[in-house]
Order: C-alpha cells, then sequence, then structure tokens
DNA sequence: GGTTTTTCATAAGGAAATCTTATCACAATA
DNA sequence: TATTGTGATAAGATTTCCTTATGAAAAACC
C-alpha cells in the first residue's frame, strides 16, 4: 500500500460506477488505457482482483465490492478536506487565541467579541488576559496568535500595529469636582493610587510624574489589582489615580468620583496589536485589527470627561515596556 | 483540490508530527527539497498556509490544526484498506454465493459449510437450491460466484471441474430385500418414482432406463419434488425409484425400504463445481472444490449399501443439460 | 560584532510516473 | 465468417517527483 494514488482510487470508484472502462476513463479525461493501467496497478498495490473482466461487462469482484465504499469514504473525505479549505480560504476559521492586558479587556472585550463572533462565524476565540510580558512570551512560543498591548514592545520578532492612542485622565473625589487640575509634579506630591506591580499602566502613570521606576516608589501608594478597584479607592477618600479613558465610562459609572483632563501634554498611552512576524494569520489579524478600531470609536465616542483645557492634540507616547 | 495526492498527506503528517523539515523528511525517506516543494504545492493546493515556518521550529497553523486530524483519519482509512487486502489476500472474503443442485444441497449442504465457514473465518455464504439452468444463468449474470451442478454443463463461458462420481440405487419395498437386481428395462417396466420436471437428475433416471426423455412419459409417473419424498412414496409401497449414493444413509435413515445396487455398468452422475471463466476467484474456488471433495469423501466413507455385484470401477456418465 | 551553525527555500538536472496514440487479442454479434 | 465492441499491451512523449547543490535568514557562538 505503499504506492497507492488517489487517482487510482479516484479512477477505481469511476469504473465502479460505470462498469466500463472506455466510460470511465472519458469520465475521468483519460484515456482508456491510461485507466486500464492504473486499475491493474492498483490491484497489484492490493494484491486481489477488485474487477472481473467479462467480454461484454465489468464488475466488481467480492472484494471490490468490499473495497468499494471504503475508498467512496475516503473520496468523500478528501471533498471534505478542499471544502474545509475552501470556506477557510479568507475566512478565518477555527481557534484564535488572543491575549489582552489587564487594563484593556474589561472595556474592550464585551464590544470586541460580539463584533468578532459575528464577523468570523464559528470563530473559537479564547481570550488570556495578563500583562505584557507573559503575553509576548505565549505568542512567541506560538500559545498564542495575538495580543493587545500598550506599544512599543520593540520585539524584532513581532509585528505591531497600531490600533489608538487614548489619554490618561485623573480619578479625584466627588468634592474635587471643578477645582484646578494639577501639574504632574503636583500629582506626585499627591496620595496617588497605583496598579500593583508589573502592570504598564503602573509604569506609565509613574512616568507622567517623572518618577525615577527604578528607585523606590515616592511614598507609601498601594497597590490595586485593578482600575475598578482603584476608582473604588479614590471614592473611599484614600487618594486620587489615572485611568485611560477608556475606562471613564465604565468605571465612573455609578462611583463618586470627579474626573479631569490634564493639560497638554496629555498623558497617554498607544494601545496596539501584536503578532509573530511569521503568522499566517498576519491578513486576517490586519482584519481583525480594524474590528478592534471599530470598537473602540464606539468606546470612545461619548466623551463625557469634563475638559480643564482645550482637548489634547498630539500626544506624547509613554513608556510601555512591562 | 484536484492534484491533491496521498504523498502529501504523508509528508504533511510527518512534518506536523516532527515540526522539523529535515528530520520529516528523514523519516519519510526522501531529502528536504523533496518535502519543501510538497508541503508548498499542499499549501498551493488547499490555498491556505498549513504551518508556520519561524527561524526555530516549524508549527501548525490555526488552520493546520484543524486540517491535521482530517489527514490522520484519512491515513488511517487507507491504512485499513491495506489491512483488509492483506487479510483477504489468500483468503476468501466477504460474500461466496454457491448455488446447488436441490438433488446434491441437502446431503453436501451440513458437512460442506461447517468445513468453509471453518476454513475462512467470516466468511458470508450465501446458498442458492434450485435447478440447474437457473444456476447457470445466474452464473453467467454474475448473481452466483460458482454452482455445484453435474457435469457437463459444456457452457464455454463457464470453467467446470469435478468434484467425484457416484452410483445411483435402486431403491425399492422392504419387502424385495434380498430379491434379484433387474436391469435397466425391467425398471421401466416397474412403476418409477421420479422427481418433477426440471431436475437433472429425473433426466438422468429416466436416461438409464432409455426412455427417450422427447416422448411422453412411459407410464403414470407420480412427480415427487424432493428425494425423501420418493423414498416415502417407495416405503409406502407406491414403486420404486432411484436415488444417488450420496442420499443414502439420510434418506433410508428410517424408512423401511431396502437398496440394492445395479450390475455393471451402475447408472452413475459426476457431481461438478463451475464458475465463470473470468472469475478472479479461480485460485479459491478451486480451494473450496478441495473442500467439497474432503466432505463428501466423508459422507460416502459409509458404505451401508448391500452390493449385488463387485463395485462399479468406471461408471458411464448420464446425461446433466437440464 | 562578526563568524559559524542551523534551517528552510530555490534551482537545475535526472529518474520515475503517467499519459497518449497505435495496435492487438478476444469474444459476442450479425 | 466478417464485423463490432471491448480491454490489454507497446512505444514514445510528457509530467511529476526527487536529488544534489546552493542561497538566504536568523540564531548561537566566540
Amino acid at each position: 500500500m505503499k504506492n497507492l494514488t488517489f487517482k487510482q482510487l479516484r479512477y477505481f470508484e469511476a469504473l465502479a460506477r460505470h462498469g466500463h472502462f472506455r466510460r470511465a476513463a472519458e469520465a475521468c479525461g483519460i484515456s482508456q488505457p491510461a485507466l486500464s493501467m492504473q486499475i491493474k496497478e492498483l490491484e497489484e498495490e492490493v494484491g486481489i482482483e477488485l474487477f472481473e473482466r467479462g467480454a461484454r461487462q465489468v464488475r466488481l469482484t467480492g472484494f471490490g465490492e468490499e473495497f468499494a465504499p471504503r475508498v467512496r469514504d475516503i473520496l468523500r473525505s478528501v471533498d471534505e478536506l478542499g471544502d474545509l479549505a475552501r470556506v477557510s480560504r479568507d475566512r478565518l476559521v477555527g481557534r484564535l487565541r488572543i491575549g489582552v492586558i489587564p487594563t484593556v479587556a474589561p472595556y474592550l472585550l464585551p464590544t470586541l467579541l460580539g463584533k468578532l463572533s459575528l464577523l468570523h462565524k464559528g470563530l473559537d476565540i479564547h481570550v488570556r488576559e495578563t500583562q505584557t510580558p507573559r503575553l509576548l512570551q505565549e505568542l512567541e512560543e506560538g500559545r498564542l496568535d495575538t495580543a493587545i498591548v500598550a506599544l512599543p514592545v520593540s520585539e524584532p520578532a513581532l509585528t505591531e500595529i497600531t490600533l489608538f492612542t487614548e489619554s490618561f485622565v485623573l480619578v479625584r473625589p466627588g468634592a474635587d469636582e471643578g477645582k484646578p487640575v494639577p501639574d504632574p509634579e503636583a500629582v506626585r506630591e499627591m496620595r496617588l493610587l497605583l496598579l500593583e506591580e508589573g502592570h504598564c499602566f503602573r509604569d506609565q502613570a509613574l512616568s507622567f510624574c517623572n518618577v525615577d521606576m527604578r528607585a523606590a516608589p515616592p511614598r507609601d501608594f498601594l497597590d490595586a489589582s485593578s482600575l475598578s478597584t482603584l476608582v473604588q479607592m479614590v471614592d473611599a477618600g484614600i487618594g486620587v489615580t489615572l485611568i485611560p479613558e477608556m475606562a471613564v465610562p465604565v468605571e465612573t459609572r455609578s462611583a463618586g468620583v470627579s474626573i479631569a483632563r490634564f493639560r497638554e501634554p496629555e498623558p497617554s498611552r498607544t494601545i496596539g496589536m501584536v503578532w509573530r512576524r511569521t503568522s499566517p494569520l498576519a491578513k486576517q489579524l490586519l482584519q481583525i485589527s480594524e474590528a478592534v478600531r471599530h470598537a473602540t470609536d464606539a468606546l470612545r465616542q461619548p466623551r463625557p470627561v469634563p475638559s480643564a483645557t482645550a482637548p489634547a492634540t498630539t500626544p506624547p507616547t509613554m513608556p510601555s515596556a512591562g
């Protein structure tokens, strides 16, 4: 069975159906001798005669009868292989493993997942929510297909594409509403609540306040594990914090806190999508990045943030490593 | 999917398993470039990349992951095709459709079927019991694989092989035990009970009595539909009959009839097996004919038939057409 | 930082397979 | 007996497939 070919099985099937060499050959688009030879070869391969050649008719032998349904099964499976490919050609199919950092995930995913599963019906989406370094590692190990993180990642093995840039806003107790917006140095002197070690957003916030991240934290920072917690801590009067614009609608829904935009240059971060440069999904991932962009556009359309200054024009990018 | 080959699928499987072109190629017994080309061609065929070539590793794409189990399925089916063939190589497999004339069937089949199904485990044996002309027709139409009939059949499209020759014996009432054995002409004058029209054995019996078969039956023959019935009629004192040797043990088991051998030349018939000259089962059928011969040897070993003369040496063959 | 190594892709030529046309052999039919 | 229909065979052309040799890119090493 070493040199069995698909052609032989197709020819076999045709001959079994037509019971006639010339007609079967015609159906296969080859000459009658070619068919004869391939059938003969198949029979040699198998070691048993498959057809009984009568002077007036060709019919399957008993063994051929046993052989035929199996062959048909195989040919059908191969056809299905083709179907699968055809259907998947320009659609993403199967599993899409997407990683998202925690300061983006809760705000982006609800909208994004809906859009994606609508766009790619039957797509099996796996989401991994963790911090950037782990995401990048899993990406490079092939355990993720793409990740949504703050740019730049500066990994030569990865392609990065910008999704959007968003400002950070100050979250302070409701009572502070309307007070002048502090400048970075002033924030540093306030009780600044931050995410725990490892979140890139923590570093971005610190950087904004010109804190040397390698040095010890300037004050008795309280570390929270989510933006939600941070806002609740602000609400409790423990201090102030920064959150990305995208988080505002969700996180200030019912909290007694006030939001203030900074003066220019506003702090901001750029969120992007990355994938292995070698990934054959590039085209589809690009497509997905569009979907993400649309999803976030919708998220950032309503801007209920009272602006203390004119809206920012070209905000500087924050460091994102980590 | 028109030019997909098994090789490509095998190579695909190997590459998916090894994740390494050179090693996979080695496992397939080909050179690395050959593998590269076939994989590339497969990917072109499919229209989607199946592998993601990293600098340090080769791994399946998402689509490849969907593709792989189907491919493995197909390869397994093909292997099973090979297994099926290997197992069937020198064994008869599947269905064996065997036709037997009614004056042989009841005596031969019990032994034969046991032997056959022992010899070819899993063989699906179909038996057709009917008269010679129908058997031959079904044989030629491919609805039977072989038939056991009285020879000769003289059909150029059929191969015939002799199984055995057996004598006919006279069955008469038990009271006639020991009486002189009548010669053919005398039998003609007795009330000779025969099988109904169509049985070759009827013609053979008539022929023995030198009755012209084309003429009207000489006397008020009573036609029975089986040898069993004939013997029971003899037992009832209605007349005498002839039966083949093979039927003696079974048919005279409990009847009050006596058996007498004829003087030489004993009447006899030759039973043989026939099949289409084109049948690829020839080899196996020959094998089966051996089994039949052994089965009948065993049947004819005990000869409880009182012999009126010395045993026959070269009995003349009877006509068998019909 | 440059060199070596590893790995897959590409190129060119040769071997093997597959196909085509032409022809044969056989048997059924007229 | 001649004719027709059928599959098998033969010889040459074509296509596919494989090998060796080489290239390019990235990783590992010194």
